[in-house]
DNA sequence: ATACGATCTCTAGTGACTAGAGGTTCAAGA
DNA sequence: TCTTGAACCTCTAGTCACTAGAGATCGTAT
């Protein structure tokens, strides 16, 4: 049995964060002691590491509830994880190629100008100003 | 002189979110009418329409109203204004980085299971639950 | 016994909006 | 001129996933 700040050290998950994981039904309350201090055993552990993980790669709180409750029901078809899972790498690949285009963008306006310049003639602005400067749609 | 309903179709920003923009300092606050409704010009949708694409290229409000308080010094130097697109790009570059690592990583743990069996042996819930199972960091 | 770091609860703040309530104004048609 | 109804107004509260801080209590090492 190990304290709050124990289980953060252990999972790199800040204390407060914690609470909040608790306090949103994604981790189950723990013992307390006599004095009211949360005691965590190895399936708190356990809990808290897959969630630390899965926010890692950055599933919502909501779909980290719906695979935890998964878990819980191990005669359950897994289809529903892989659902998910896909949902999410969907997502992931939405936004890379959303970033792609802003990267290009953002490269060609910080190229057009050297800041040694005034603002009054700064490319940076004016690309900003008007989209119609801009070479592909973002 | 147009209403703040007719600068949303022309910028494509919602309302409310133009209220937001007035409120916290980054559109100036327009003629109202006698009974107080706000009546815009040409240079409330410029300026709307230069905060509209800076957010759409993914600057926060905060380095928009850097950039913006630049405008209005156009003898300044532009220094300032390179810096802070560079600084975004700097970001975004981070963030596509970032996503790609997990792009590979949702996917290796997607192909892993065909959704058929029960969660019991599920792939995806099994790597979520074990780090060690990763093939990068992330 | 005491010191002091860790823990507790509670409230409020973050960014960039979005939603809704409840009331007022504007513009077009009769 | 009157009426309708869409658009507008302000204000509060909610979103997501935390983070920060206040003020009080607890646990443990000396």
């Amino acid at each position: 049995m190990f304290s709050i700040g124990e289980l953060s050290r252990r999972t790199n998950v800040k204390v407060p964060t914690i609470r909040y994981y608790e306090e949103s039904g994604l981790l189950d309350a723990p013992e307390r002691t006599e004095g009211n201090q949360r005691r965590y055993d190895a399936a708190g552990l356990e809990r808290l590491s897959f969630i630390k993980h899965a926010r890692d790669l950055g599933f919502s709180i909501e779909a980290i509830a719906a695979l935890t409750e998964l878990q819980g029901h191990p005669d359950r078809s897994c289809a529903e994880a892989t659902d998910i899972a896909s949902a999410q790498l969907a997502d992931v690949r939405a936004k890379i190629k959303r970033l792609y285009a802003l990267e290009k963008e953002l490269e060609r306006i910080s190229k057009g100008c050297d800041g040694e310049g005034v603002t009054e003639n700064c490319y940076v602005l004016a690309s900003l100003a008007d989209h119609d400067l801009c070479e592909r749609e973002h």
